[in-house]
RNA sequence: GCGGAAGUGGCUCAGUUGGUAGAGCAUCACCUUGCCAAGGUGAGGGUCGCGGGUUCGAGUCCCGUCUUCCGCUCCA
């Protein structure tokens, strides 16, 4: 089936408990969402996929959490107080908006790109993409601070101390996982556009003779991630390198991750060279030498940096997007999200069959708290068993493990694996380990239908 | 921000030419139920995004505002 719609995402995910309206009480907050019970366990997993792939798989990346408000001085050197706002130019006859550095001459004086017409353009308005607040008592113009709108500049700002700190030599890489801050003239699209977002950057500093070497590895590195750990079809991912005129104005060269969502193909991830530029500018604005002692060339030089830069609220749109199935079963339509189980939410739901059979439930609560030692546990038996595997389905449960009357006499449950419906009778006391074995992908599903054909 | 559309219980929606809100699903309780959204009984839940106006009376007409969606634009 093709990519579901974001509204018909967003009301599952409403309805199910992973994302809502911020402040929805009250109207909402454009740009603004909040994640609810199982959207912050999915959102968390997301991060931890990436924490250990970035970080503790290799021996060349560190971590980094850095405050999100900095000196102000960081955001001018880094060219975001100049740069990053956009003077924008509309026309009053077609409505249409223009970038002023655009257009070919000043907005009076020429004809609107567009429909042609003269003298329709109207006088650029500045918008800042930061978020400016107050640091201290005092609202003054001196105590202006911003809102970081990108978690990359501490990397550069902080590349000493770590360098330092960590004895790395190049290349290496620093990775952070935080909050930026867009004030975005059209936030939307469900959670893809936000004013408030979470990103995944990782600063890699690379000796500049390497770096197309390096930029190409990241490139399929990072590629890598979202088809193998996140399990993203890769059919509905590709790469973009972009033309020269969309560089942003500190890269050299940009690829994106794009996935195509029903809006179109859209960006996830961009690997960017950031050349020197970052370092260069806080050594210039800070008067502090931002270099690293090559051993090799026997000289001081400032490394090259490649940053692959991802939006974690993207990904965990593109994983529900991505996973969301709906089958039809006979008459009835059975939605199951088709996520990789490292990323569900819960890992596994213990439902007794009977509920009324006190043994059972006893049983089956029992086997929950064993299972919540290994994994994220559920218990339910508030309906009949196929309407509990249908709630689990439609939350991305990638096990769900039944009790029945059986167990009692012969102590083994049944779990059943919710992409194929089939399943495996095992011994009660074994079932967290082989929960936990099943979610590791450490060995196969041996599930068998329930019923065998013409049995 | 500009242009267009929309905003009714958790979800999806219905509400005739204005007269003080309904359905299905969902939720909860009890009964029933023995493997893929079964059934029964009962219950809770909305004043119709918010504010103002017209009117004897507005979810239903007018104005403002907020939010969402589509387009412009922007990026993770």
């Amino acid at each position: 089936m093709p990519a579901p719609n974001f509204d018909v995402v967003a009301s599952l995910a409403k309805r199910r408990g992973f994302i809502f309206p911020s402040s929805e009480i009250y109207g909402g907050m454009a740009g603004f969402w909040d994640y609810g019970p199982l959207g912050v366990e999915l959102k968390n997993n997301v991060k931890a996929a990436w924490w250990r792939h970035m970080v503790h798989l290799r021996d060349d990346v560190v971590g980094l959490d850095a405050a999100i408000i900095m000196n102000p001085r960081v955001w001018e050197a880094s060219g975001h107080v100049a740069g990053f706002s956009d003077p924008m130019v509309d026309c009053r006859n077609c409505k249409l908006r223009f970038r002023e550095d655009d257009l070919k001459g000043k907005p009076s004086e020429i004809a609107c790109p567009n429909c042609g017409q003269r003298g329709t353009l109207t006088k650029a308005r500045q918008f800042n993409l930061m978020f400016a607040t107050h640091v201290g008592p005092v609202a003054d113009s001196a105590s202006v601070a911003y809102l970081r709108p990108e978690t990359a500049q501490a990397m550069f700002v902080q590349f000493e101390n770590v360098a330092t700190t960590t004895r790395k030599k190049l290349p290496f890489g620093i990775a952070q996982i935080g909050r930026s801050f867009r004030n975005e003239i059209t936030p939307g699209n469900f959670i893809f556009r936000l004013r408030e977002f979470e990103q995944m950057e990782m600063e890699f500093f690379v000796h500049p003779r390497e770096e197309d070497t390096w930029f190409a590895h990241w490139v399929d590195a990072r590629h890598r991630w979202w088809t193998d750990v996140l399990g993203i079809d890769a059919g509905r991912l590709r790469l973009r390198p972009h033309d020269a005129d969309e560089l942003s104005h500190y890269s050299k060269q940009t690829t994106d991750i794009e996935y195509e969502f029903p809006i179109g193909w859209s960006e996830l991830e961009g690997i960017a060279d950031r050349t020197d530029f970052d370092l260069k500018a806080h050594s210039a604005a800070s008067g502090k030498k931002l270099e690293i002692f090559d051993e090799k060339a026997g000289e001081h030089i400032v490394p090259y940096v490649i940053e692959p830069a991802m939006g974690v609220d993207r990904a965990v749109l593109t994983v529900l997007v991505d996973g969301y199935t709906e089958e039809q079963i006979g008459s009835e339509k059975r939605v199951v999200l088709r996520i990789r189980p490292e990323l569900a939410p819960v890992k596994a739901a213990v439902l007794p069959l009977l509920r009324n059979r006190p043994e059972l439930v006893e049983r089956a609560r029992a086997l929950t708290a064993d299972l919540k030692q290994v994994v994220t546990a559920t218990y339910d038996d508030t309906a009949s068993i196929g309407k509990l595997y249908r709630r689990q389905d439609e939350v991305g449960t990638p096990f769900c493990v039944t009790v029945d009357v059986e167990s009692l006499e012969d102590g083994a449950a049944t779990i059943r694996e919710r992409d194929s419906m089939t399943q495996e009778r095992v011994s009660l006391e074994l079932v967290p380990q082989r929960i936990a074995e099943l979610v590791a992908g450490t060995t196969p599903w041996r599930g068998t239908p329930r019923e065998a054909p013409g049995g």
